[in-house]
DNA sequence: CTTGACTCTGCACGAGGTTGCACGAATATT
DNA sequence: AATATTCGTGCAACCTCGTGCAGAGTCAAG
């Protein structure tokens, strides 16, 4: 076998099995254990793997987490949340995204008129659990723990039959020339995809998200049909948004 | 398993339950207490924990969520979800049914190895949100929100193209002659679905629900492969169940 | 074909990490 | 105050690590 072929298998198992055992990998290969830490110093210079005491484990521990930023959970989220709940009309049918901003509208939905909800988000789905009048449709797939969605070809798949008459957009960032852009690419591109699946597209903005940029560009500000800002951000910086023709509301 | 994984599985623990009681970490590793305490003299050490006469604590103040959270599931349920999660090996794929028994697997699986699970209950996949190492696949359909699982033919459809190792299956009954049973004829049809897709079906059994039925027949007792009852049942009452080549697991 | 440079591998050895045990000190519990 | 846990330390046994070295194999130039 080859040297790298090796190593390709050792990463293969490290994502398998979540660790390496130093002592059983030799065995597995029938090799002695200084070649296999050989790789596994190797595999950890190149950033691949983590080495600890006995053998390895996955380089990346955990991105940063999405409860932290959960519990920031803010009267002015709950406000933009509301405001964007009025936008349903009944029967229509709206898709939540994952995130925060979208968690206040699912608590903030109207309940006194029937309408339907889909969504990617476990956690969105589990908000609205005892709503009385909302049917529930869950996207599955591959779940990005990261920021909690479903993500992947199953995921696009089941958006890509649907026609939601309203997306409520997450996004970390908001820019006139640079567009909407958040901080992961597959989420980058899922939310692409129901944009383009829907006949409008919302944004909440809190006013950080303003006029920044992330790495990973969505799609255009000219995409959004209206876009939800905190109250009180100086007229000057909504006129760009407004004259790419969005509607700005203000909560 | 590593050293390093101990410390990261201390530090899940501690984050999970609000406190570390090194004489029962000890037992739970199968290793000295001293080694147990080696480890949090590190931990504290790094800032990561507070160490007190007996076990140590969160360096952090504590959110409130976790007692509420824990004292929901009962004892015993928790010690057939320990039982339950303890059949799963490294690299399977396993499916958890919705339901407050799977919820308590859900909580008690493996953190030091990766392996695959899939739901089709948002609840779950929530509970998987901070997991190390499962890889999770959330099913989606039209969201049944007595259960709060993902039904109808879009589910049905994702759930065939998956072939699980293991399912554990919830049920509200079982019995030697009526088989297991269920309250709601949709979901007994999705349960049968995803036991007829998987390799062994396992089922998690509270004393209540040995020897009853409910209205909507899901299968045959004898299709399990396994299923795990809590401590102290008769040993008449499970022998119709051994006779039909189900392995009974006391828990 | 030979030679020399290079890589990969296994072995030997010393250094250092990890664990369980023993013992006395420190700390709860009654 | 008496008793029972728990703690820290030193120690021995064992495992793992890194390094240097030698043998085997590969490759290309001479």
């Amino acid at each position: 076998m080859l040297t790298s072929q090796r190593k390709d298998l050792i990463l293969d198992m490290l994502r398998r099995e979540g660790q390496i055992i130093a002592k059983r990998a030799a065995e597995q290969f029938s090799l002695s254990e200084d070649t296999i830490r050989r790789d596994l110093r190797d595999l950890a210079a190149e950033g691949l793997l983590r080495r600890v005491h006995g053998g390895a484990l996955p380089a990346s521990p955990e991105l940063p987490d999405f409860t932290a930023r959960r519990s920031v959970s803010s009267d002015v989220k709950a406000r933009l949340g509301v405001q964007a709940a009025g936008l349903i009309r009944p029967g229509q049918t709206v898709f939540l995204d994952g995130g925060t901003s979208t968690a206040a509208i699912a608590q903030a939905l109207p309940r006194d008129f029937a309408f339907t909800v889909a969504t990617h988000s476990p956690t969105i789905a589990g908000e609205l659990e005892h709503h009385p009048t909302a049917e529930v449709i869950l996207i599955g797939g591959r779940l990005y723990k990261h920021s909690m969605v479903a993500t992947g070809a199953a995921a696009i798949e089941q958006i890509a039959r649907m026609r939601p008459d309203l997306f409520f957009l997450g996004v970390t960032a908001a820019h006139p020339a640079r567009g909407l852009s958040t901080g992961d690419f597959e989420e980058a591109a899922i939310k692409r995809h129901i944009a383009a699946c829907s006949a409008e597209t919302v944004t909440l903005l809190t006013a950080d998200k303003l006029d920044a940029a992330s790495p990973h560009a969505i799609m255009s500000a000219s995409a959004l049909s209206c876009m939800i800002v905190q109250d009180g951000i100086p007229e000057e910086r909504l006129t760009p948004y407004r004259a790419l023709g969005v509607t700005v509301i203000e909560a």
